[in-house]
DNA sequence: TAGACGTAGA
DNA sequence: TCTACGTCTA
């Protein structure tokens, strides 16, 4: 037999609308939309290349811009935001590789963002609550790659990504 | 509305057996044997003074000696096991002060060990296994706590545990 | 804000 | 073996 994965799968994942919500990271798994536990890019082989399926910003590297429909995500690795560990520069590979590889390839990338909400009880005992939560937010295409100097003088990947047009808009939230 | 959770009280957990089997440690918080997401060790406040709940054996710190009904447990804190960051003296704080007044109290300690198994599926896609779950082991009592070299020079706290007798034996697993 | 015997995928 | 935009409690 053999298992399938949506979340493997280009594109959009079958019974998954724009502005769906969800409260943990894990739950995009069991859903099949981002199969990294934490990673935030994640990536499958097309024609022996490595593509981009999807990517999760949770603003944690604060580098995505805001702008409606345009999405700047930094690419990973060298801990572009962990001052704990010694920074170093971003290598085209893994995530990175992937996101270069779908612009170059015109692949459509699931975006996820983490969202401000409004108080929700924690599953773990409901005493404490977070005030986010993960948006499937649509497709995105991606424009540009470009590398830059990330806040610790060390070169990042930064990716452009646009919202493909066509796809219902994301309400208030 | 008060909530209970039965994590934060001594001794058995209603409910939970010796011998129980879980694959996860989120589980173990679900349940209420112990609190802690990724802590090894719980406590909670009694008489003014932090008191060991519960504590999960890992392996981890390799320094769980394997005899039947002892066990040595590691205390927490100093990176032991993490070459990776600077070592230090671990202190009597935290986890380590609750094991201490748990000797000096008397008080039962809940211990969940983590044991080999065969072949489980993860809930994740059921693509990759594991081979370990969580058992709970039954409740032990502290009887000797000193301080000792580590693995990498540094002082670190170890707690020798006796199990209480009257409880059911484990089983071959 | 920091620490913690976690997890899964590459 | 190592990385990774996690998640909780104190």
């Amino acid at each position: 037999r053999k298992w399938v994965n949506t979340a493997k799968l280009l594109g959009a994942v079958p019974g998954v609308e724009v502005g769906d919500r969800f409260r943990f990271r894990v739950e995009l798994v069991v859903i099949g939309l981002h199969r990294q536990f934490q990673g935030g890019i994640d990536y499958t082989k097309k024609d022996g290349k490595v593509v981009a399926t999807s990517i999760v910003a949770s603003g944690r590297y604060a580098n995505d811009a805001k702008c409606a429909d345009v999405l700047m995500y930094c690419g990973q690795g060298g801990n572009p935001s962990v001052a704990d560990k010694k920074p170093e520069d971003q290598k085209l590979k893994r995530g990175n590789l992937a996101l270069k590889n779908s612009m170059d390839e015109g692949t459509p990338v699931r975006v996820i963002r983490r969202r401000e909400t409004l108080k929700t009880p924690s599953i773990l005992g409901a005493r404490s609550g977070r005030n986010y939560a993960y948006v499937y937010d649509g497709l995105y295409a991606v424009t540009n790659c470009r590398q830059q100097r990330g806040p610790y003088g060390k070169l990042v990947f930064m990716f452009r990504l646009n919202r493909i047009p066509g796809q219902p808009k994301l309400g208030r939230f």
